[in-house]
DNA sequence: TATTTATGATAGTAATACTATTATTTAAAA
DNA sequence: TTTTAAATAATAGTATTACTATCATAAATA
């Protein structure tokens, strides 16, 4: 018997679900492959099309543009994260424990081997560190965010914010302190290989020491 | 007599420098107006050519496309609020002090009277909180570093890092820490209006409870 | 006054972001 | 198994964007 994970998308971010066939599947992967290789301004459903081996009609026929196809990607992706999130801290009692694991989580490129199926984890990871902010930074945010485009976002948000009142039930600012582990997570390691000069990580190029910051930030922050 | 404040741009980053002209001035302050209202991605300089009631050729002379038009008016401000930084703190000795009038300016958005000549602060404060990533999340960030398009950026981090330094001399990361400041700064703002449940301001919506925010976040994280 | 320099007016091109149409293949239902 | 529906391929076309080029005119300067 064949696991599969499979994460359930907001079916408005679509118009015809890619999960649903090899095209689709396709698309997906060539995205992630596109926009990690080129960055996400470069990229467009004609270049996509021809990497696949089909039309730009054929595409636009699964994603009406290519800003919900960036935050269906998106999406997927703190989807997966919140699985791996839930099945780390699985059984895990100690909230430091938990938190480590989350920052852990959130500063590593994962090199993993079982990608799942068409999607490539670690690319993807790349991609939302690089363009993850441009999904929300659009003047249409608050249309998008009513038809639900960051909930993914927003539930992983609120499942670290549980942990940090789990550590410390006092502390006043969990959801500002949880999005502020996600972003810098990201934008350290942006930082780290584009801007050293912004971060103390400029010998090692390390994501470990990335790991190290949040760590104090984090639990020197909310110690009780 | 009367004093204007003259921020020194890098002149790579414009063709004709736009300080010298009407024509250039009204770039500027027709960009601000524009990119503020409709986003960076909607600003076109035929738009804005229609907007001055010059033509786009007439706008291409001064600079080369619409990205480094972005990072000038970003550069600009970053130098500006590296002034407002300076002039503050002048004669200031204790670092908590500094660091809670860096942190409020940051995070303030100025009503000022006195704007500086054809640029609006006010205004450019709330572009670099939409847009201000978007001068360096780029695939070319490389190339424009190299050019130095991020120094204003870079000198403001540096400053501050100095400035947690001198509250404790120990503390490992006061450039990575200065960074976080920054961008946390414009990212809860723009969290907090656009996608509350990813802070604990929704209710108030008021800078202030920013400001408080990272007041704690900073000071219990560089105490010594 | 001559001449450089900035601007205005207009035109044109390649690429992007789509929409529309029709033919063909594939898969599901009758 | 045939019919029918759905998905895809192939092609064409449009409006907008992001430029480049040219030439005439106005303003500043030598």
């Amino acid at each position: 018997m064949k696991l599969e994970l499979q994460i359930k998308m907001n079916p408005s971010l679509f118009l015809r679900d890619p999960e649903q066939s090899e095209l689709g599947k396709n698309i997906i992967k060539h995205s992630i492959q596109l926009i990690h290789n080129n960055g996400f301004e470069a990229f467009t459903f004609k270049k996509l099309a021809e990497s696949i081996g089909t039309t730009e009609a054929g595409v636009y026929r699964y994603f009406e543009n290519k800003h919900k196809l960036l935050v269906y990607i998106i999406s997927w992706y703190w989807g997966w994260i919140q699985f791996q999130l839930n099945y780390q801290t699985n059984n895990i009692k100690d909230p430091t424990v938990k938190l480590k694991k989350v920052i852990t989580l959130l500063s590593t490129n994962v090199e993993d081997d079982i990608t799942t199926g068409h999607v490539d984890e670690s690319k993807l990871h790349q991609i939302l560190i690089a363009e993850g902010s441009k999904a929300y930074l659009t003047n249409h945010v608050g249309k998008d965010n009513k038809q639900q485009f960051f909930k993914p976002y927003k539930d992983l948000c609120n499942a670290i914010g549980e942990i940090i009142l789990e550590y410390n039930p006092k502390y006043k600012y969990p959801h500002s302190l949880a999005s502020t582990i996600i972003e810098m997570a990201h934008l350290q390691n942006f930082f780290m290989n584009h801007l050293p000069s912004l971060t103390d990580f400029s010998k090692s190029k390390d994501e470990k020491e990335i790991i190290k910051y949040l760590e104090d930030l984090v639990f020197n922050t909310i110690r009780i």
